[in-house]
DNA sequence: CAAAAAATTTGGTCATACCATCGATTTACG
DNA sequence: CGTAAATCGATGGTATGACCAAATTTTTTG
């Protein structure tokens, strides 16, 4: 990986031309072509190279490959956990916005039943992940539904760390709640507004309950159902 | 890939759980276990799988998978331009805000830059991202940053389409320069609304050129599985 | 000169081998 | 008997070679 990404940056090979053939490549940057085609696999995944034909072509520059590897390492490290729910509040204002405007009678009811299931078990946070991928539906809007899944997967080991608070719980639930009133009113600016609100509960709890040292970050999954 | 995959999604293995070794996990698959490693490569960079350490865990479920693959495609496929507009309209709303409160005598400069960058010579259009990506830099959010880098690369191809025409450089550099005067004044109510209208422009001219029918968009391979 | 056929290249996949490391098991010693 | 040390096995990481099918290039041929 080390040793393509740098191939990439140092300009051996450039955006828009063909790669050479794995063989080579493989021979030109000292590595087996079984390692070549782990790296080469995580960049047609990534959408950096073209994978459609016999001659791979090179799509997206060095920075590309890195700023995705960020993208993704973002949760885990990074300044604190802020950045992270700053991300988010960005994506879910849009994401109520959109929705208030182009939820169907399908979507409304999908947001009712979330707010239902965290009604009626609040212990379970799948059912907070699927109160705010609701909206994200109503949005229709394929790639911020996706992403505000992505994000809330990647999000979902910091919040179990306060998840268990019963003022946690109170507080997120009333604005659960405000949120989904407001949908399903259309009201967009308040949606918009309760939905800052929110967020900015879960950035208090996540300040105030920081991550624990790393090193066994483990046992994220308490086995009984 | 799809074999593994599907190995998750039916519950052959969950999430929080150890993998398999790769050699017994390749055998219950039937593939490689270079094969396999390929595959988990993803998964890896993904960030569904903990590399760290000589058991690998699964961190997410195939849902996650799935829409880390269409976040990608998105761009490629998926029903025209509008959505992917639509999602840069909410990321960079969100950025200009941010930008607005954070910008630095640096990052104000980074910003002038880029507008120089546009007058002198409209015709780069990688200047377009420098422009894009200033106000990113600014809010200093790493996930904002990163994400509308990936953003402008993965629409790079679809702007190329328009780029030259003389009318989109004449109504996008005014707005340019609107955005760049609103965020000097750190006004962020008005650097958005001057960053809807420039978006709101942008997805004007992708409608009305659409996608050319891709050259070499020639149906891979038949899929028969 | 063009079409057909053969040879080469290439990606995709698999099998094997080797090494360093980590764990568990066994052994040795206090 | 219990603990520390040595041993052994499993595992991940990497490299190599092989095989096949498809694509590409080269050669042959009508």
């Amino acid at each position: 990986m080390q040793a393509l990404v740098k191939a990439i940056e140092d300009g051996h090979i450039r955006v828009g031309e063909e790669l050479p053939s794995e063989r080579d490549l493989a021979g030109m940057l000292g590595v087996g072509r079984g390692s070549l085609r782990e790296c080469l696999a995580i960049l047609e995944f990534l959408g950096a190279i073209d994978g459609r034909g016999n001659r791979k072509v090179l799509l997206r520059d060095a920075d590309y490959i890195q700023k995705a590897r960020t993208w993704i390492e973002c949760s885990n490290e990074m300044g604190g956990t802020e950045p992270f729910n700053e991300f988010r509040r960005v994506i879910e204002v849009g994401i109520v916005g959109l929705a208030c405007e182009r939820a169907t009678e399908e979507d409304m009811a999908a947001l009712d039943v979330a707010v239902t299931h965290l009604d009626e078990d609040p212990s379970n946070y799948m059912y907070d992940v699927e109160f705010h991928d609701a909206p994200a539906v109503a949005s229709h809007n394929s790639m911020l539904a996706s992403t505000i899944h992505l994000v809330n997967n990647l999000i979902a080991d910091v919040r179990i760390r306060f998840w268990d608070l019963p003022s946690y719980h109170e507080q997120t639930q009333q604005s659960h709640h405000a949120i989904y009133e407001a949908v399903k009113d259309r009201d967009a600016a308040r949606a918009q507004r309760e939905m800052i609100r929110h967020l900015n509960i879960v950035s208090q709890f996540a300040q105030n309950y920081p991550a624990r040292d790393r090193g066994d970050e483990e046992a994220p999954v308490p086995e009984q159902t």
